[in-house]
DNA sequence: TATTGTTATACTCTATAACTATA
DNA sequence: TATAGTTATAGAGTATAACAATA
């Protein structure tokens, strides 16, 4: 079990609170998809990008950068990984020569399908504790304090970062 | 507001899903947490430090670390801050010289009383979108995963590192 | 001169391994 | 020799700053 360490622990007196438990949650369900995703070779930032390729096509490395709020320089290494791999592509637009714009290639369709399934299995796994009619109570309420938080779409900042050699099926 | 990177994406053809919203709100409630703990000049795994001592005072340093699933190395520096600060003890056993047993001072049952506010505030900013009923219908939800997911006790791996120096009032 | 993408650099955090002292 | 604690080292990951090409 590869912990990444001392941390927190519940408000003192009474039991834990929610902010708690989601914070818990939020940490074991992050790593638990990491874990996942590492047996496609893949980390939970390439998920991202490829995701976000994926919304929506064609988008410079500014575009992406700024809509994953990330520094752009990040995105240099995680979509030249991508492109060896021949998930992703990168395009010269011939009006401007300065931008790229990506795209995801067939193999690159194919792997976020890949993902997906992978997803669904993680969704289940995670709340295998609850039957249908909770879930969707649970749904309903995250949904309404993501909403209240803030919280963009569906970027995810801070996702702990699982090395895939750290990964053997734990 | 200090980001940590391009991660995840919601599963592609439908919405966000539980578990990712699960992950993208507990990475929220840690990175807020963060913050309200950084106004008394603490990071989140100093916190958990201070609350594992306080749950059971005395415990030697090799405890601590495997109570909080962390290398007993780490455990060096983070008492060592402490203590300099005041808040923690260290008292040799003279029975066994080796060992060190930790102890919360007065001025740091002080801070753990400080903690316990700001945790409560924090409890309530997050909660902020729902009645009571349905606060005590997330908790009873979230119990039962963390439950069923064998989460230890109080202990939270992987709160995401908040440098107080990066923690001015986002 | 401004902007896209890139490279180079530095910094933070954590873990692993080597060392000291007690037993 | 084994164990508690410490120090020293190295690694992963990220951000900041300097650079080249294009506009």
């Amino acid at each position: 079990m590869s912990s990444t360490g001392v941390c927190e622990g519940q408000p003192a007196g009474r039991g834990p609170g929610s902010a708690f438990l989601l914070a818990q949650l939020g940490a074991h369900a992050a790593y638990r998809f990491a874990e996942r995703v590492a047996a496609l070779d893949l980390t939970p930032p390439q998920v991202g990008l490829l995701r976000a390729v994926a919304a929506d096509p064609g988008r410079s490395q500014q575009e992406l950068a700024q809509n994953l709020g990330t520094p752009p320089t990040r995105l240099v290494g995680l979509v030249d990984g991508l492109e060896q791999r021949g998930v992703l592509q990168r395009r010269r637009n011939p009006a401007d020569r300065r931008l790229y714009a990506v795209y995801l290639t067939d193999a690159g369709n194919t792997l976020l399908t890949e993902i997906g399934r992978v997803a669904r299995a993680h969704e289940d796994a995670m709340l295998a504790a609850l039957d249908d009619t909770q879930r969707a109570q649970l749904y309903t309420l995250l949904a309404r304090i993501a909403a209240d938080q803030h919280l963009t779409a569906g970027v995810h900042p801070g996702y702990r970062t699982l090395s895939p050699t750290d990964t053997k099926p734990a």
